[in-house]
DNA sequence: TATTAATCGAGACGGTACGTCTCGTCTTTTT
DNA sequence: AAAAAGACGAGACGTACCGTCTCGATTAATA
């Protein structure tokens, strides 16, 4: 049978959503088929949250073969993983207010707020939850993305340290406290915006008499 | 027609694993289904983890029906709080050895020792990963398992205020900051037993210059 | 412990469906628990058909206990015979046209209007089904009710005999020629109202020339 | 990575039973898992009838997936109504005996036979039995199998015509009788095989005087 | 009059099927 | 060689009925 070049023209490049269709590129790496299954991904997870996050659905949205998503993210946890990393993170400027108190004050009611109010800090939680179950999401989360989002808590303290607030040794054990506080109200769903609250936590971690 | 007292005997009482079958007991909730059913979830549970804990499979085991699951536990969720609930909480007796750090440092190698090695303490991470999607396990953990298992906790805050080792408002601000580092140390995979790395901690917290 | 005439006046007689309870009347059948299942067995069936006939839809309506029905109808079928035996049966007076084939078209007409056009008339199209898989309702088919409703047709030939149109000995010979033709029809849903159809099919079997 | 034709022969073709495993083809329906579902299917309702008959086990014994069946068979009617298409129907040659009445007799000697003493046989009862229910069973069974099956008898009928034994416009008005007379038999268990019986309908049908 | 026996509503029980959902693998066809 | 497409086995999900079994209350018939 002859080549029907007609059916060349039917082939649209772009998502499968609306009938069109994604064509091969040969031997290589479709970026756009990353970038429609990374969207289809962050937009299901926005929508319907981690429960309602399905490799099915997101090759349905991305109109996307299954085994395309699994050549690349071979488990569900990689291409949740993926998707956290290509979140915007926090819009989080770390404050300069001359104290650490308040430099922790400014800051965690910033991430609290977060957490809270954007798709992608609801996520975070998911991405806790998920690392109890898959050990890549326990790597990602733990050596990928805490290190990297740490920096700016990180510089909070050294700040603090140089100014002469707190001892510089005492950085690294004051860090996973301040860390850990914020697990403990995210995981526990209270992470309300209370000033006071968080005040006291920032007084104390600083060693700020209130 | 008389009345045949062995009849009763021909009721088997126990496990339908090999046939046998657990007769209702009139229309109230028969403890025996109950007990076979929290019985298998937890074997269940501890064999192969929460990721191999299906209802069907625990149905399986208890030789009960889903229906019958179902009608008690209205949800996934709510059976494994139930078989959490129902676990040996840890053996940890509060230590005393007359200094907060070093209460805290054996409390915690004891109960990181807890999480590592049971099935139970295991659990517990699930119990956290599953809370982040079902609101019923939010609650329980947060407002029925917390309060219980902390109180050895604050116990021995209150008793290091009254030694005068650390002011006594400062016991409502310093449990948080020690239960979000062990969650955060759970969580991350990080509780090998580490007493230096404890040590450390405990005199952050304590206010102990090491 | 005294009679308490008090609590008999808490118990009333009828439905349980607005919270009213009917007591046992004592070692005997309590015609108003039957009157009940009857009743509500009698409605499901009229309003959601064979399929949504379930003995426990019965026990609910009727605040009847299962048992109680199972007591009195052993099984699910013998229910629905019951319930299909107390309907009315058509109003089909047989007509006396004063010649077998303008009767039988008459006659054939106002069964199908009663079998398209009543709820009665459509469950026998699940009785014959269940008959299928069910002997006691085969066993109340044939010999119960069809003997019964055969009558008029019987009836019917009887007269053409008499009035010499058929032979006599012809006429047991015509009947199931005639039930299996009406019967076809119905289970092949074929009983639009077609009096030429009809027609036809009446004076094929009376042998009258059309 | 080289093509290794061995690959092809780890892929075992046939039923799971055992383990084995029944790969995709493609993104194509499976020849080896509809054959192996509709066998599955065949056996089950040849050993344990139609009451016996569920998808679940059907899944089972075919070593296939629920959800495969369910995407080729919407409904269980669907799989039921195939199942009875590929039977073999009734290995009835139309007999050749030169008069209407004596076909028949033959005819129906044989048909009663057939639905006696083959699973095949019996299963049209079920097909009758759910096309009361069952909309599709319905419209397969009168426009699919019976202008089918009801070729030879139809035979019969044209070659008495052909013959002078009946006029040839009163065959489409003696079939439904007779097919009727077969059904109201079959359908209240009556098809003992009775000569006598039988004859009768076949010369009232045919006009002979018996 | 006290006991016995059968009835009642209620509802739990084990079991099983239903039809849907998702997982991760596999294969063909097209580029 | 990689892509889209989508079929596949597996098996969990939660619901609906089935028919059985107690329960505790109630009452007629029996002793």
């Amino acid at each position: 049978m002859k080549r029907d070049p007609s059916r060349a023209q039917a082939i649209e490049p772009a998502s499968t959503r609306d009938g069109h269709r994604r064509a091969s590129i040969g031997a290589r790496r479709s970026p756009q088929a990353e970038e429609a299954i990374l969207d289809a991904a962050r937009a299901l997870l926005a929508e319907r949250g981690y429960s309602g996050f399905s490799i099915d659905e997101v090759a349905r949205r991305a109109g996307a073969g299954k085994p395309t998503i699994y050549r690349w993210w071979p488990t569900k946890a990689d291409l949740f993983i993926d998707v956290y990393s290509a979140e915007k993170s926090a819009a989080l400027v770390p404050p300069e207010t001359g104290a650490l108190w308040s430099d922790l004050l400014a800051y965690t009611r910033a991430l609290w707020a977060f957490w809270r109010d954007t798709p992608s800090g609801r996520t975070f939680r998911a991405l806790i939850a998920e690392a109890q179950a898959s050990t890549p999401a326990l790597v990602a989360l733990r050596d990928k993305f805490l290190p990297e989002r740490l920096k700016d808590v990180r510089h909070m303290f050294d700040e603090a340290a140089a100014r002469g607030e707190i001892r510089p040794e005492a950085v690294p054990h004051l860090l996973p406290l301040y860390i850990g506080f914020n697990w403990y109200r995210l995981l526990t769903d209270q992470i309300a915006d209370d000033p006071e609250d968080i005040t006291i936590m920032a007084r104390t971690l600083a060693g700020t008499p209130q």
